[in-house]
DNA sequence: TCCTTGGACGAACACCGTTCTACGAGTCGA
DNA sequence: TCGACTCGTAGAACGGTGTTCGTCCAAGGA
């Protein structure tokens, strides 16, 4: 037998480290990692990759692009909300109003993970299966089938687009702003305003800043529920 | 007096066009230009530079960063909003109804600008001047001045989503996706999704897939002002 | 045992926003 | 008229980005 022959020095030898082998859900799984520990914007290709302790190249057998990552990333986000065990039409607009709550401290629990499903049409399982819920309420409810189904929109929209707002404000407050000294510069710029040309903005200063996020929030899916409550049929 | 001596070869004159000086409304101008021409993703200091014949650091003695380029180019689309010349109390649901949809019009008409107004408070004079008009629009109905307050919120948020919708589905078409086709994809996909855990969307795939953007524009403000509505003392 | 196949991955490409620094033209005081 | 000084203009570069190419290796099937 021939002795082992020595390294040539200038063929180095690939680090062997038997790592766990990548695979889609662990991809996904890191990528979740490093969003809630650095926003949106710090998920790049070649920070997932380092953190699995790998190159870039290496996530493109598993994922086909980052479009598709942050896809797989924003349904197991979603996966998360804790819908109610069935619904219950006599109380659908509380019910309905606990949904959007419990949606949005899952999706800002999550840093700026929203950003990623305005504009896109969600079709991941657990999204499929929030909006079966929410279907199967408004039918029973009573709403006409159109009603209901183009309801299901600007639910999704008022969702998404408050946890959006809501992370922007978050990260705010994660970069150092007081949110305390923010509005009330907002308060100080209304109350400068020309009377002649902003009147109600400038009389209406206080008013215009008043109430948290959470407030605003339940105003507006309040007001949403009221409009969809004039579609029901006469009882 | 002397000849005019030859330039040195190596010493490259500078060219020396006596271009327009840059200033910030050309800047915000060229870069409104590249988007309509490019979409968002398209606008980079540096392709803006190029269509001004110069690179992307002179920019910067205009403008402080990109995101402030954005901002004024923003502004300078709402300011192509055409408003109503006053408020018609009387027919307050119908005139919000058609300011929404100029809105849209106009936002759409920029590619995907929209993208930047989501999760940025609207202070720029134009977009002040809106939030005026409709602010004084809602008092003079009689709505209680903090739900006039916080409407503007919801209503603003409608119009941006809703625009950034709009032209996600444009790019889509611009780009060669049948929209048709597309929503055949859909509607299958839904009828094939499994009826034992999905039996609503399967059953009403008809449904959900039913309208244009416009219409489902339309009854998602329709639903909001309804909701509005039953905020006035009654009558 | 050989050969195929598919994941891993270093290197590179073409971009990005931003900053540094040098340069040149204009202005203003002496 | 001549310097000094400012300020807009830009080339080059820094440190990032998503993605692709081509090569390598190890496991699995024939």
């Amino acid at each position: 037998m021939s002795a082992r022959m020595p390294e040539i020095p200038w063929h180095k030898p690939r680090k062997a480290e038997p790592r766990q082998p990548l695979s889609r859900s662990l991809i996904v799984e890191t990528a979740l990692r490093v969003l809630d520990a650095e926003g949106l914007s710090g998920v790049t290709m070649r920070r997932v990759a380092q953190e699995l302790g790998t190159g870039p190249a290496s996530l493109y057998a598993h994922v086909s692009n980052k479009e598709e990552l942050l896809d797989l990333v924003l349904e197991r986000v979603v996966s998360e909300i804790r819908m109610p065990l069935r619904p219950e039409p006599e109380r659908w607009k509380e019910q309905i109003t606990e949904i959007c709550f419990e949606a949005q401290r899952v999706l800002t629990s999550h840093r700026d993970v929203s950003l990623v499903s305005l504009g896109s049409i969600p079709l991941g399982e657990s999204q499929l299966g929030i909006t079966e819920f929410l279907l199967d309420l408004l039918l029973r409810v009573g709403l006409p089938p159109q009603v209901a189904a183009w309801a299901l929109d600007g639910l999704g929209q008022l969702i998404d687009t408050d946890a959006y707002e809501a992370s922007v404000y978050a990260e705010r407050i994660a970069r150092g702003t007081d949110i305390g000294e923010y509005f009330g510069q907002l308060h100080g710029f209304l109350l400068a305003l020309p009377a002649d040309r902003f009147p109600n903005l400038q009389r209406m200063a206080d008013t215009m800043v008043t109430g948290e996020g959470d407030e605003r929030y339940a105003f507006k899916i309040e007001v949403f529920l009221r409009g969809l409550e004039s579609y029901l049929p006469a009882a």
